[in-house]
DNA sequence: ACCCAGGTGGCCC
DNA sequence: GGGCCACATGGG
């Protein structure tokens, strides 16, 4: 077993299924909506902590417009409005128009997720890395929590811990991604779980 | 009154 | 390719 599998294990013997605190990200089976959620969601948390997002996503539902046709619907038409339910997510009326652009995208291309998580992978990332919002971290959080696709997520928690254990020399988003998918089985569910439980262990360690 | 949080785009060199 | 800045809220 190597560095990479043998840290799943402690941080699973650690803090068990992440599922228990990632309680939709996590989740399997997920369904149609709970994937939506993760989608708005992914954007919304860039840079902001997850307290201000899930306040964010509860105004989104307490409007009935928490996914994607309901940011669709909403997000032009009643711009101002819809920036206002998600104020407290931080930099709102950038993201508002991120997920307007993410919602139209999805609707005119694909219809609906289901259609669209049939696509490959490499399609679908290069299609949601072309949309303005939308950088390394958020597509691939959107591909693997919310797709099922097979790609590991680096992000800061992520960069942090690989310089703790010194996992590598190299700290760029690609050269962590390709080292983490090199020493791992090809498996959604273990890279959804490994990025998870990394996130806890260092958002624990502040 | 600071500092930080599951980034990204634009601009510059 | 990297460095710097704007974007904005709520919690400690």
């Amino acid at each position: 077993m190597n560095k990479f599998q043998n840290l799943y294990q402690k941080l699973y013997k650690k803090y068990g299924h992440p599922s228990g605190q990632w309680k939709i990200w996590c989740k399997r089976p997920k369904t149609y909506k709970e994937r939506e959620e993760i989608i708005i969601g992914a954007v919304l948390t860039q840079r902001t902590n997850w307290n201000n997002v899930e306040r964010a996503i509860s105004c989104l539902k307490e409007a009935g417009i928490c996914s994607i046709y309901g940011v669709f619907e909403n997000a032009r038409k009643r711009k101002e409005k819809f920036a206002d339910l998600i104020r407290s997510s931080g930099f709102y009326k950038q993201k508002a128009g991120y997920l307007f652009g993410l919602a139209k995208f999805i609707v005119e291309t694909y219809g609906d997720i289901k259609e669209m998580k049939k696509q490959k992978l490499e399609k679908l990332r290069k299609e949601l890395l072309s949309l303005k919002g939308l950088g390394k971290e958020t597509t691939d959080s959107i591909l693997l929590y919310a797709l099922d696709k097979p790609i590991f997520v680096i992000d800061e928690y992520t960069r942090r811990l690989a310089k703790r254990y010194r996992l590598s020399e190299n700290f760029s988003y690609d050269s962590l991604q390709k080292l983490f998918q090199g020493n791992l089985p090809k498996n959604y569910r273990l890279y959804q779980d490994l990025h998870a439980l990394i996130v806890i262990e260092e958002q624990k360690r502040q």
